[in-house]
DNA sequence: TAAACTTTGTTTATTCAGTAGACAAACAAG
DNA sequence: CTTGTTTGTCTACTGAATAAACAAAGTTTA
């Protein structure tokens, strides 16, 4: 705590850091010859050769055939052996278990989806352990098997991997890490859900060569993910992005978390369907899919709701443009599937609100990998983890 | 842009960040021997002694005699050469002008301060150069000499040094960066005075052990500046922190920003002038020092005014919060100085309405440097380029 | 007081990773 | 068939860290 214990600088270090490298590069510029990735990386091509030779015998990379000539001898193209492992991630939504299996490079494999309502930690235990299964046992053989499982929870996590609180799932410090890390005996990552959206959207979707990335989670309430120069910020304890209780209206409504005016009670579904239920003509029970229906259908009223949701979601939009200068906010979870109806309005209020300077280079999008954004990111979470100690562990 | 062209790890890599762990250590833990060095850094005896002689050769550092022996040969003590160059630190503020001059170690060794009202940028260049070049004749002679002179602006400043918009002064697109770097041929640092408040916090003052720092430079507006895992964050351009631009109400007082119910209408120096001009015994020109008199003589109008601004700094300190999760506010500049008289109000508000988890681990601090923080941070960022460049050019 | 142990700092031999450049293999073009 | 080019490997070398030996300068103990 007192001296930050600075690791000291050596060559394996270096070696490392070498080798990560030309993996990254071979698994980005798949298929690629050695004197390519050299040229790549800047590394010597003697020095790529050794390390690649490494690699292939720990089958992370494997040698396809000779690539085209370029008018001398032929290249012996690399390819990433993206199915060496698998990882397995699960979202654990308030009213539904998605669970992704992905190979090393984080194309899905198989997925299975359960819905349900009302459920206690101990009931959505049981269906949570029946997807990790089902998800093993579809995995094909491979060198390496199952390399770890991210979970992504709507809540607080701590960075030991505790689930402080849930709200929406009634949860509340549940040590579901250890839970799965004994039953399974692999590596376990939990991180809230919003976070690990925003990983995922950074290596797989919309911010793929962003630094600066902000993801708007919006869904029954509103979390927000951080890539802060590159990574994932997370905060002093990893309570970061509790953006949805930020104040935008000094004397708002009161929120059960003891303030007033939170964004959320004024941009999330949550919000939407509230608002909804006030309407003269309200259905029994609203649901976003079925309001997203009427609004299809012409329904002006439920239109002029979307569009006050998309007026408030850009007033917290607005602030955090202006706190972070992002390259990129997206916007996901399951609002983004109301994109038709919540772009225009949002957007209005930030050209209008927003410091001209801080809209340059802005994009505003709305998530590419919808409701599967958060499944990815976690996966990938326990890939990276996967690459972090082999490569370092490895030595032939 | 595409490709993060990855910086190739080689021996020249480790040498330098070894060589800038033994001076860190060295300057942190002065006087120290080689032995001692050793164990704190990790690093073999002989590998501290080489790194050692070469830092000697540069009057980086030097040797003071013999130390008290614990039962073996008497160790040389090594102290950290801070008076091997100089750094020059400006804080150009609304009215006033504030340089210093400091040592490696950030020691001020000379100030000079001058005030004014409404001057054009032409008028304040002239003082400008006034002051850079008294306290350049004032520098004691050193092998470095004067290693960089650091700016900060009460604006926003781009990622080339550009000051793109400094709303008090009526500046815009301003490249002082240049013309000083013409003048005086010294690197030149422009930052915004919020950054370079938090990063001489970081440095020296409140948040000497901390990673996570939100610091809020409190003064005519509001700006912020974010250590977040113990760096600067400065956003996608350059811009990030525009906070006092926050919607805590969002159908509020206008904005010239174009937006409406900002946090710096209602929590900044001016909202307080403003509210003071309303009262009904109000004095002619109110200014900050005389109201804090006023409420010192215990004039309750006054002292609720101050409350009701520590209210609403608490309101966006909760919003701060929620976001980042740090571990350390600080809250800096001029109205950090009526700290008796806002803490109350803004703790209680915090208190109150932040989350219960955000609240552990979570100080909250009125500046230690006071008035000092920004020259102090700018002059720091000199100093730490001049290490970068120094130790990887420097070869024995 | 002398012998034995401790601590400090330097020196030497060794290890290890990256680099430069030579080289052979494989191919294209004239 | 010859020339030139590209690819990939191999060898000799460099530079940095390390371990271990060692000398210098103390302290402690018998």
């Amino acid at each position: 705590m007192k001296m930050t214990m600075n690791q000291t600088w050596n060559q394996h270090v270096v070696k490392k850091g070498n080798k990560s490298l030309v993996l990254e590069t071979i698994k980005d510029h798949s298929p690629v010859s050695r004197a390519e990735t050299a040229n790549l990386t800047g590394l010597n091509k003697g020095t790529v050769s050794s390390l690649v030779s490494e690699l292939l015998d720990e089958q992370l990379i494997s040698e396809s055939g000779p690539g085209v000539s370029s008018g001398g001898r032929r290249p012996v193209m690399l390819l990433f052996n993206q199915l060496a492992g698998y990882s397995i991630g699960i979202d654990i939504g308030v009213n539904y278990l998605l669970g992704v299996l992905t190979d090393l490079q984080g194309n899905i494999c198989d997925e299975k989806r359960e819905s349900y309502t009302d459920l206690t930690y101990e009931e959505i235990k049981v269906k949570l352990f029946d997807i990790i299964d089902y998800l093993i046992q579809a995995a094909p053989p491979s060198p390496y098997g199952i390399v770890g499982i991210g979970v992504g929870v709507p809540g607080t996590v701590s960075n030991t991997g505790e689930i402080l609180l849930a709200p929406n799932l009634e949860w509340k410090n549940i040590h579901l890490q250890a839970v799965l890390e004994r039953k399974y005996q692999v590596p376990v990552v939990i991180e809230n859900e919003a976070n690990a959206g925003a990983y995922g959207e950074k290596k797989f979707g919309a911010g793929k060569d962003v630094d600066d990335i902000i993801y708007v989670s919006a869904g029954i309430g509103i979390g927000v993910g951080l890539i802060l120069n590159g990574s994932l910020y997370k905060g002093n304890n990893g309570f970061s992005g509790e953006l949805g209780h930020m104040t935008i209206e000094v004397d708002g409504k009161k929120c059960r978390c003891g303030n007033k005016g939170c964004w959320e009670l004024y941009a999330s579904e949550q919000a939407l369907l509230s608002s909804a239920s006030k309407l003269p003509d309200a259905p029994g029970q609203p649901s976003l899919e079925h309001l997203s229906d009427l609004a299809d259908e012409g329904d002006e009223q439920v239109i002029r709701l979307f569009e006050q949701i998309g007026d408030y979601l850009g007033v917290g939009l607005n602030n955090i443009i202006n706190i972070f200068n992002p390259q990129q906010v997206i916007i996901g979870n399951r609002m983004a599937s109301a994109k038709k109806w919540l772009r225009d309005p949002l957007i209005n209020r930030m050209v209008n609100q927003t410091l001209w300077f801080q809209q340059k280079d802005l994009q505003i999008q709305f998530s590419e990998l919808s409701t599967h954004s958060t499944a990815l990111g976690v996966a990938a979470f326990s890939v990276e983890n996967f690459f972090k100690v082999d490569l370092q562990s490895q030595s032939v």
